[in-house]
DNA sequence: CTTTTGCTGCAACTTAATTGCAAAGATTAA
DNA sequence: TTAATCTTTGCAATTAAGTTGCAGCAAAAG
């Protein structure tokens, strides 16, 4: 696993301190994370620094946004080598029990045969259900 | 193409005036529709009121709603026989131009391969791009 | 060292979604 | 038919998420 200050470098974006913690925190956490979600674990960093640090972020490719249908957007840090490309697009899967939205990177994502002339640039693709620790 | 009456005695929701005007409105547009896109189209019906109609309407499957990234939920009105199921399920198209939101009912929903365990319900599919309109 | 640029924290604001409540309307029971 | 009950509606107020302006501070550039 890379580090945050590797993955910073990586992406050229600067390292400061909120940065560090925001991406830190991001990497720790095995599902997405809304804004609240990381307002509630970093205490004592502000959140309109936060929002600039994950605008800054999904500008520069480091994590990604998702709209799970809960009215919060989550965010989830980008594959190695990812550019948020059709290419690097994967599925995500919202769990309606546990509310935990996960980044399904196994799940191989097929090419969608669209409509005459359309042009995919970006997508948002929510499967919700149960996962594995709820279906029971 | 049904009724508004008739959907509604289908789907077994009561008929009043404001579930008519909005029914009758959603089945007029040809992209999904914002609540605020409803209330600007109704100016004499409260906001409230359509947004409970919403609800109820999806509730009863009348109409599905999407979240397409645009910060409003759009809702489109069920194809006929639709149940919500996953086999139900269809494609969204969000254009980045125009900013129209379509549900792509010709666009064949693959079945997808979940991990072990995952149970499919619902799932939030939205394609973002440029429709045929702004793709030159 | 001085200037410039960018980051941060605070407070305030915007916008969408949602709720409480009372009045109006429709339905059911007597 | 009338009384009682339940549902829908409109208005006003609230909640919640996202966003912005600004001043202070820190880092980078000259």
């Amino acid at each position: 696993m890379q580090t945050v200050d590797e993955i910073l470098r990586i992406k050229k974006v600067k390292i400061t301190a909120v940065r560090t913690v925001v991406l830190r925190h991001l990497l720790s956490q095995e599902k997405a994370q809304s804004l609240k979600d990381i307002e509630n674990a970093l205490v004592h960093t502000d959140r309109s620094s936060i929002f600039r640090t994950l605008k800054t972020f999904e500008e520069n490719k480091v994590i990604h946004s998702i709209e799970d249908g809960s009215g919060m957007v989550k965010y989830a840090v980008c594959a190695k080598g990812c550019n948020c490309e059709p290419k690097d697009l994967h599925y995500h899967f919202y769990c309606n029990n546990c509310n935990k939205t996960f980044c399904l990177f196994d799940v191989p994502f097929q090419n969608i045969e669209l409509p005459e002339n359309f042009k995919i640039q970006q997508a948002n693709m929510v499967i919700k259900g149960l996962c594995s620790d709820c279906n029971h």
